[in-house]
RNA sequence: CGGGGCGUAGCGCAGCCUGGUUAGCGCGCAAGCUUUGGGUGCUUGAGGUCCCCGGUUCGAAUCCGGGCGCCCCGACCA
């Protein structure tokens, strides 16, 4: 029984004033969802039924590509996570017990499954399995964000599969693709299957499921039939127009100019006819000096994965030490291992002279100084991918399959006997998906001045049945019957009959944002009709009251 | 980790700079009348540890110190 006059749902009429994303907005002041400290979210009724839809949809198609569903803690032993030496993770949230036992909250399950697998499977015969939970995730977060859209905690579908190898693994991973665009599709939402990071702790292949909307945190980039992430995506940059060759780098004065920008605009060129230069130490201690055109710029994640180690910048002491005076510092004479972004065509260029207030002009790479070839720029608007211009959209991050290989197979033992009876590692994969982001994801796609405009599949309710009649009227009686024989039909309906104004429950419903609103009114009922209100577009239209539910059920399959 | 901002009724805010009776406003809430196809109008009313602790002062929402919490931007995000 969903009568709102004894539903609990708060709606409100102004977001709150710290709320920034649309999605944050909305499901607040639709009595979706409320704050109980940062990052961390109870979802109310009609929230969590939209919650629980999606769940569904994923589940389904998950048990329909052979996995299993079962339950791990979220509150694990600190020894299992030092064993895969996850342990140190910033992010991860750690604890005592009462006997000072270490504990972990976990953030994914990957330690768990696989000991229990480890366990359990002895043969190539019990492979291959995909296993999965829904299950809440901890994550300390250093800034949760957006509502619901990065959290402190939050559920997630996350499957595991185990195979002999990594050409089984492909099998598994695939059918999670097929299961992955069908979960996307039915959630209703606009998508991309985009290349992602494998992050530095290896990894053979990773996609990520993004749903493009203005609050995202993820770029994609898109050109023709390609598709990445910003973090992973290269590109063609556009030509730029450089200075005549010389002979040999010439000194220029440049007092005070330290940036690109102002050297640029001394000399009259283009930012492209610079070289930018990036000086890094690695994790090692020794120092690396990346160089890219000056209009570029370095994407730390390319440049992380191009030298297989972790770096960070520089200080500046560093660089006076080893080169020159920051802002002048440039690839002649460097006495480091310099490395070139694939976008600096050949030719010459303007760089930093390695000394105070000077540039040199007439750089040309491989004849000033000796390089090795990177791509670590980020691209940019007007690169172009197999001659297509790129664009680059902000989107949300909803799912993510990851080909995970050995990485945890080999600290936690599991292996198997193959049909040789020799011990073999496991070959994984992960695959994450985050129902209160698609979520959020569908509020972002579809709301419109009035409110959100749910997908017809994740609504938290099918229909919104509004009376504008008082209990004793001939509308309110009708509108009873309706409520029965829409419910009959299989439909979730949610019946507005609270004294209330007409305003004031229309604007409610819109707010909401389930795909139909029917209205009982005397005019209408008196003409022997049923208003019915399409959300999507909020065009209205009418049925025949004599078979008003079969005609609402019809117009609901019709719903996008 | 760097920068910025906020904390006063359920929600949104004013008051604070320049300390001084019972701390205000709009919405919401309760009651009555009114209205009944787009947050109707009027009347009455309830509702507050002014985030917490300490200090200054005759007197602190207001000034000072410390703490806690929350938001935004950037960094980070296995």
């Amino acid at each position: 029984m969903t009568r709102l006059s004894s539903y609990f749902l708060p709606t409100e009429r102004e977001p709150p004033a710290d709320a920034e994303a649309l999605s944050h907005k909305l499901m607040v002041r639709a009595g979706l969802i409320r704050q109980v400290g940062a990052g961390l979210w109870s979802w109310l009724p009609a929230g969590w039924r939209v919650h629980q839809r999606v769940v569904q949809i994923v589940r389904e198609e998950m048990n329909a590509i052979g996995g299993h569903e079962m339950l791990m803690p979220v509150l694990q032993p600190a020894e299992l996570w030092r064993r895969s030496g996850r342990y140190g993770i910033e992010e991860l949230f750690k604890l005592k017990d009462r006997r000072e036992a270490d504990l972990v909250l976990a953030m994914t399950h990957e330690e768990v499954v696989t000991t229990h697998v480890a366990a359990a499977v002895k043969s190539y015969r019990d492979l291959p399995l995909i296993l999965y939970h829904f299950q809440v995730k901890e994550r300390d977060e250093p800034r949760p964000r957006a509502g619901v859209l990065r959290t402190r905690e939050f559920i997630m579908k996350d499957s595991y599969t185990f195979d002999r190898d990594a050409e089984t693994l492909e099998v598994s991973y695939q059918k999670h693709v097929i299961a992955y665009d069908r979960m996307m599709d039915r959630c209703g939402l606009e998508w991309y299957r985009v290349e992602a990071d494998v992050g530095m702790m290896g990894g053979t292949g990773a996609h990520e499921y993004m749903a493009p909307c203005p609050a995202g945190e993820n770029h994609v980039v898109l050109a023709g039939g390609y598709a990445a992430n910003l973090e992973v995506a290269s590109g063609e940059p556009q030509p730029v127009a450089l200075e005549p060759a010389l002979d040999a780098p010439e000194v220029v004065p440049t007092p005070g100019m330290t940036t690109i920008e102002a050297v640029a605009t001394e000399l009259g060129l283009p930012h492209g006819a610079l070289l930018k230069a990036f000086p890094i130490v690695l994790d090692g201690d020794e120092m690396r000096l990346v160089m890219l055109r000056g209009d570029h710029r370095v994407n730390e994640i390319k440049l992380r994965t191009a030298l297989g180690t972790d770096f960070r910048p520089a200080h500046p002491d560093e660089v006076t030490a080893r080169l020159g005076p920051p802002g002048y510092i440039g690839p002649v004479g460097a006495q480091m291992p310099i490395l070139l972004d694939d976008g600096v065509a050949t030719g010459g260029y303007v760089t930093g002279a390695n000394q105070p207030d000077a540039h040199l002009r007439g750089v040309e790479p491989g004849r000033d100084f000796r390089f090795e070839r990177v791509d670590v720029r980020a691209v940019m608007p007007g690169d172009t991918i197999n001659g297509a211009t790129i664009r680059i959209e902000p989107a949300i991050e909803v799912g993510n399959i990851f080909k995970l290989g050995t990485r945890y197979s080999k600290p936690l033992g599991a292996t198997y006997l193959d049909d040789a009876g020799h011990e073999q590692l496991i070959w994984m994969g992960c695959y994450g998906f985050g129902p209160a982001r698609a979520a959020a994801a569908a509020v972002e796609q579809y709301a419109d001045e009035a409110g959100i405009s749910w997908p017809q599949a994740i609504a938290p309710f099918d229909v919104e049945l509004v009376t504008l009649g008082k209990a004793g009227t001939e509308e309110r009686a009708f509108a009873d019957g309706l409520y029965g024989e829409l419910q009959e039909l299989g439909l979730e309906v949610l019946y507005d009959e609270r004294d209330a104004g007409p305003g004031e429950k229309f604007i409610d419903a819109e707010l909401l944002g389930c795909p139909l609103r029917v209205t009982i009114g005397r005019r209408t009922l008196g003409a022997g009709e049923v208003e019915v209100q399409l959300r999507r577009g909020r065009e209205t239209t009418s049925v025949l009251i004599e078979d008003a539910a079969e005609e609402i059920a019809a117009l609901w399959r019709e719903q996008p």
